[in-house]
DNA sequence: ATAAAAATTTAGTCTTGCCTAATCTTATAT
DNA sequence: ATATAAGATTAGGCAAGACTAAATTTTTAT
């Protein structure tokens, strides 16, 4: 096949599997097991028992027979990259092109393998250098720092207790759509009034002040971190 | 294999045999030669041969052993589909990320697989939907319409005559880069003040008053019509 | 402690595309 | 008209990645 893809980028489907390890096992000391990866990639367990085995052969993972695999620090260097390119390219699919939180996931997937680190550089530039993408996350660095991300979920803050968005997860795009409509998005300053014990419904008053209830699914999609 | 591309969408071998097809035979009724596109897409002749085979199976190629292949109505659509894609990459590359002449094509020629019509269509919002990429080829329209090219090169042009320039080739990027330092560009009104044939140079007079001797490579890479 | 269940790996295939080497057709030049 | 050259095709392989089915290991539940 002619090489098309950027010098020194493992293919495509190399790459999805070091972003599953990371999204999976992350920087937890724990191993990704090969269920987990198979039901992320949408592939069987066989497929991934066998590129395990490959991408430690290359270096990029530590693996053990039935216990799965994780990042070597070349690999998470490279599944950086990939989430760097993924973050960048959902900014201005979000941004710039209209796209909603629903479509969003699927054409950043696609096009994050095709862009080189050229292209990634560029649209960081036209984009301004985001730190963070439209949901929250951080955005690694071209030299693969991440900000180390110490927010929890709503649901487990105090009563009383100021705080400010992080991020709001991006499982479930209908969640996405409320929380957007509701203006509870990255950056936004809540006073928490009541965390009830017995349904997990959290109520907030926003900047505006405006209150929010949110039941245990909203208040667990919501990342905050303690405003001093 | 996880199927990410768009649905009905061949793979993207398929769509570069095809545009090669197009671009070397096009719609001129002739077949392009196994050796034409090995040399296009860098590949053996021996897999043009192959994929020459699967093409007619898939009905997007005729095809006759040692004849060569010519596009079918459904492998012309394809064809100008990701022709299409193609241009508005690069439209966007150039203008707004910034890329030289140089880098944009392998860039755009690897990032056309990996889009979604969906991107393509939201791409050509963002730029403006032009009607032409920024070497003047015409962009065709989603639904596969091109407009009739009928421009010439300058070097055939005749003293006297004033024409504009329609397109520049994108063959040499040096050459590229010359004429758009020049302000050669498309659009461009000249005045054709000299053919000379014995070594083919032009000699031109643009809007500004500037005068511009062209050899016969530049010559042949400005494609104009005549201005009535 | 052990049987059953769940997870993982191995073994054997398949498909897409590419390659080289050998053979066959077509075109060209005497 | 025919020998040679150029071009195209066939045959046989290889690699990446995916799959299913069968075998194995680990975990869980009695």
């Amino acid at each position: 096949m002619t090489n098309l893809t950027a010098p020194h980028s493992p293919s495509s489907s190399v790459g999805d599997y070091l972003k599953a390890v990371w999204e999976l096992a992350g920087d937890t000391g724990e191993a990704a097991s090969t269920k987990d990866v198979a039901a992320r990639l949408s592939v069987s367990p066989a497929s991934v028992s066998n590129m395990f085995a490959r991408l430690q052969e290359m270096g990029l993972v530590g693996y053990e027979r039935y216990r799965g695999a994780m990042l070597t620090q070349s690999g998470r260097v490279e599944a950086l990259r990939l989430v760097r390119r993924h973050r960048l390219i959902e900014t201005f699919l979000l941004g710039h092109l209209g796209y909603s939180w629903e479509e969003v996931h699927e054409e950043a997937e696609r096009l994050e393998h095709a862009v080189s680190d050229g292209f990634t550089e560029r649209l960081a530039e036209f984009l301004g250098h985001p730190g963070h993408d439209p949901h929250g996350d951080p955005i690694p660095t071209a030299d693969g720092a991440l900000e180390p991300d110490d927010s929890f979920p709503l649901g487990e803050s105090e009563a009383k207790e100021r705080v400010r968005i992080y991020k709001v997860s991006d499982e479930d795009a209908r969640v996405l759509d409320y929380l957007a409509e509701h203006d509870l998005v990255p950056g936004r300053l809540l006073e928490v009034r009541e965390i009830r014990a017995l349904d997990g419904v959290v109520t907030v008053k926003d900047e505006d002040g405006r209150v929010h209830s949110l039941g245990e699914p909203l208040a667990r999609s919501v990342f905050v971190r303690d405003e001093p």
